[in-house]
Parts: C-alpha cells; structure tokens; sequence
DNA sequence: AGTCAAATTTTATATGTAATAAAAAATGTA
DNA sequence: TACATTTTTTATTACATATAAAATTTGACT
C-alpha cells in the first residue's frame, strides 16, 4: 500500500519566506549582472555574495540560462506599460514625452532594466523580426500609432513612406537602449541621444513648421 | 660554461610551414565563431575539427581571448581601406556608393567580418567614444567628410547642426551591422536598411531639389 | 638516405564553473 | 518538544580553459 501523502505543516509560511530569500537573491543577481555583464556573471559568485551555497541558487532559480529567461519575461511584463501610452499627435511633444517617460521607468530600476536587456540580447527575443506578435512586431506597431496622427495632424507631410519612417523612429530606441545597456552612456546621454535620433526621423517628412520646431528643439539638447 | 645557442637548422620552412597551419585553423575558428557566436565557441570544437589537440590550439594562438583579439586587431586593419574612401557630395550617390562598398567587402569574406565584429563587440573598442583616435572619432570623421562636401554643394541646408547630422550618419551603420552580425538580416537586407537609414539623416537637412530625389530613391529601394 | 637539434604536438594534469544526487540541517506547526 | 517536510549543504560529475612535461615530428646537413 502506498503512504498518503501528508499535506506540508508549515508550508504557507514556508512559501513566503522562500519567495523573500529568492528575491533578496535576484536582487544580488541583478546587481551583478548589470555591473559584469552576463557571461562574467558566475553562479559561485552569486552564492558567495548571497552568502548561500552555489547548489542552492540552483534550488532556487534552477540553471543560469534559467536566471536570464525569467529576467526577460519580467522585462516583457514591464514593458506592456509602455506599449499603453497614449499617442500625442506633435512630433517635438510625442518624442519628448516618450524618451522622459522611458528614462525615469529605467532609473527606478537600473540593474534590473540592464540586466534584462542583456538577457533579452542573448536570447535575441528582440530582434526576432519575422514572427507575429513579437516584441518587434509591437514596437513597430507602436511607433506607428506615433506616426498616424501626426499625419493626420498635417505635423508630417507623407512624402516619406509611413513604414519606413516607423522603422526609423524604432531603430533610435535600439541603438541608444544599447549603448546605456553596456555602459557606454548614462541615462541622461541616452535621454539626448535617443530624443535626438526620433526628431531627426520625424524631421525627414515634417512639414515647414514642425520642422522649425523640431530644429529649435534639437539645438535646445 | 653556457651552451652556445645553435640557429634552428630548418626555422624558415618551418615558420612558412606554421602559418599556414595556422591560418588553416583560424580560418576554422571564423567559421565557427561566426555560426555559433563567441560564447558557444569553445577551443576543443575547434580542435576537433582542425584535427588536432586543445594544447595544439593554445601553442598557435594563445588563450581564447588573444583568438578574439586577433580578429579585432586584422578587422581594423582591413576597415582601413573604407576610411580612405573619397567623398561624394551629392548625398543620394554618396549614401549608394558607401553602402554598396561595405557590402561587397563584407560579402568577400563574411565569416571573417561577422566573427570579428563579434570580438570587437565583447572588447567595446567600437564603442568606446571618449579616448582621442578611437574607432568612434575616426567614423565620426569619415561621416564628416560626407557631410560637409554635401553643405558646400548646397544639398544640405545646414538648418540641422552638422555634429547631429554626423553621428546619425554613423549611428545607421551601427544598428544595421549589429543585426547582420548576429544572424537577424543578410547581407542584401543590411543595404537596404543601412542605405534607407542613410538617407533619411539626408534627408532632415536635405534642400528641396535633394530631398524629392532622396524621397525617390527610398521609393524604389 | 640517415642523423640530430629544435620545433611542435600530445599526454597528463590543474583550475574553475555549471549542474545534480544524496545526506544533513533547519523550519514551522501541532 | 516532536516530527514531517522543506531547504541547504556536502560530495560528485562533467566540461572548458589553460599549462607543464614528455613524446613525436620536422627539415637542414652530412
């Protein structure tokens, strides 16, 4: 015959504290990862700063590989907020709302926004290009609810095709997102860098006013 | 008393003999970098395949960073002959012919190309903007010489700061070399989305005259 | 053609990381 | 305080990088 099997005691209480060291853990993690990058990254490391045994980073987060995946799917998590924003007609306010917003998500979380993205990189979950409803396929969705209205508004003129310039509004992210990412710039620098590149692409097809606004914005950078 | 030092009988074949044993090998290494990524690389695969031991390939070529270090050092080499290219100033022609140049040096040897940008990728001498002379001020320089034969013709209007209009310039390249190193475009796609994202920066301080031909030539791309 | 000194490759070994299994310790309820 | 379960640790395996010392190969010279 075989042993019932017994319900855990404590099992509620022991949950929650294991969900607290595992957090306080990921923490660690992402300290470290943002600070070394992903491959100096070591396991032993970790344990030795958790002040825990490498096994039991196993236990609690299984592989390495496994430590990288559930950074990006948080990432993906985090970021439907900003696939919620609503979309400002004005080229000069669309971009500057955008960056600022970007910018301040990320300071409040650094290590785990670098960290991540440098999990999403390996992956290549990002640059996927071709499957439906990827990250790509929503950026670009997204970029284009930008460019709709200002064309509607008569902000952008249309001589430029809309795809191309929604392509182009999405690349500045990716450069600038980047180099913040593997520490060549700052955040500040990337506010400049990335808020830069989106006028620049809005510039291409703006009409004569916005143009000139958008000139007066880039030399106020 | 020290035994006198006796020249190698047969040093001169042998040295020719070692290179291009050597050569054999790395050429392997290209290969495989460039398939796999620098990371998945390892030194026995590439042993197995050479048909020769682990130790073997560390006599040739030392640690598996000096592998990655050789491609950087060969790929800056090579990227010589583009930062001689002559200017155009017609930016339609220039954005065609500087692209168009890439790609076939590119095409002529990719494993060569995609595994040591990978290597340069992981050092971040591409990135590293601030120390004088560095690969970043050079492109800069080169995009600079694009710019400002292009303002002296009148195809730019100079209304957007030539510095903004360089970096963008330089930026295109980036993105786009970065998705074809790591397997997300071709070759083909690359040129398309280098020469769109050339022309668009054209395009933002573009005169009239130049910005429809510019508007054309994304058109047809 | 055979010899031999130097160069080259290989066998053997060390170190460090990732990963798993089994044993030991800790936990929280009754 | 007892004890069933969870959790951590000790012990072990596997694999990659890297080095030292031994064995082999090489090629000019006699």
């Amino acid at each position: 015959m075989k042993p019932v099997k017994v319900k855990a005691h404590g099992n509620v209480t022991r949950q929650a504290n294991k969900k607290l060291r595992r957090e306080r853990i990921f923490n660690i993690a992402k300290g470290l990862i943002a600070s070394k990058g992903l491959d100096e990254f070591t396991l032993s490391e970790l344990a030795e700063e958790a002040g825990v045994s490498t096994p039991t980073i196993h236990n609690l987060f299984g592989k390495k590989e496994d430590i990288a995946d559930e950074l990006v799917a948080e990432l993906i998590l985090s970021l439907q907020k900003v696939m919620s924003f609503k979309p400002i007609s004005d080229p000069v306010e669309s971009a500057s709302y955008y960056v600022t917003s970007i910018v301040s998500m990320y300071k409040d979380k650094e290590n785990f926004y670098r960290s991540a993205y440098m999990a999403a990189d390996k992956t290549g979950v990002f640059e996927d290009r071709d499957s439906v409803d990827s990250f790509y396929q929503q950026s670009i969705k997204i970029a284009e609810h930008c460019v709709i209205p200002a064309l509607e508004q008569g902000f952008l003129l249309g001589n430029i095709d809309k795809k191309i310039l929604t392509r182009q509004l999405y690349q500045c992210h990716r450069i600038g997102r980047q180099d913040w990412v593997y520490g060549y710039i700052n955040l500040d620098q990337y506010h400049d860098q990335v808020l830069e590149a989106m006028l620049m692409a809005y510039a291409t097809d703006a009409s004569p006013e916005c143009h000139q606004r958008i000139s007066d914005k880039l030399k106020s950078i």
